[in-house]
DNA sequence: CATTATTAGTTCAAGCATGAACAAAAAACA
DNA sequence: TGTTTTTTGTTCATGCTTGAACTAATAATG
């Protein structure tokens, strides 16, 4: 059995992860909220932000990018092609694959969407100093580098 | 319209904002398969940790604590309880609310699954200093203070 | 070629989280 | 005291996400 001091709330690196999970989770909550007028869910958003990035992406590779299910996409996307904000077509030289694209509908949607999300985004990250803050990311890249070893 | 360099991801506080997100959702996948020998979810194990640290806490509490609604916990309560981790019982002096204590047996898997916890946790922040470390704590804490103000 | 293996996308059932509507108990207040 | 408000927990319908099983198309291998 662990003695106190091995008790995780006493070990810095778990309470600081902690606070970065609470953090995130406080973000995605005020995110959601702020999106609504949009119609929009976050996981919509980051779909349109990659469609945006890089057009043409197959479902496959845009499932890669967000670190979900391929079959999470099957299920979203028809939501955002009934809206018009993208295009499915399929590859000329591969029939398995479907191209995506986003609409001029979507383009627009997403960049009024971004304003929100950046401006959320700004004020959150206003009290670190840039300094700071870039820190901040260069931590997180290295931890998703870590995992991503499998 | 903006202009490419409003763009979000030329905006550093949004860049690393979003290795954040990115980091902690990779985190989640390698700790749930992490837990799956224990047959625990995360969810499952932030409430033990709760409830060992705040032993008798009500279910109302323990959501506001956890950052879900209430709802939450009354579905996932029955699990942790058929598997006899926990008990829930009546408070005397208010019949409404439940209070919520860890069985021995609660407490021994929560050690267990902790181990692996903190050793996951370990790892991905191994690559930072104390120092830095520290710095992110300080950070993510900030930006829940700021959202915790509706 | 022909056969086998891999890949892209879909379907389906299951679990998790949410919010609204609700019942019971307690608190506030007149 | 009696009435209204607030609080605690539950129920229910909805939507998101997942993983496994499946089909169709392509690639690799003999």
């Amino acid at each position: 059995m662990n003695k106190k001091q091995d008790l995780p709330w006493d070990n810095p690196r778990f309470r600081n992860w902690i606070a970065v999970v609470r953090a995130e989770k406080a973000v995605v909550r005020a995110l959601t909220k702020a999106l609504a007028p949009f119609d929009l869910k976050l996981a919509q958003l980051d779909m349109l932000m990659n469609l945006y990035r890089h057009p043409g992406m197959s479902q496959h590779d845009l499932a890669r990018k967000l670190l979900v299910g391929r079959s999470n996409i099957t299920m979203l996307l028809p939501q955002l092609e009934k809206q018009g904000l993208l295009r499915r077509e399929n590859d000329a030289s591969d029939k398995r694959v479907m191209r995506l694209t986003l609409t001029p509908q979507g383009e627009a949607l997403l960049m009024e969407a971004l304003a929100v999300y950046t401006a959320l985004i700004d004020k959150v990250m206003a009290q670190s100093s840039p300094r700071d803050c870039d820190m901040l990311g260069e931590q997180m890249r290295r931890i998703e580098t870590i995992l991503a070893e499998d």
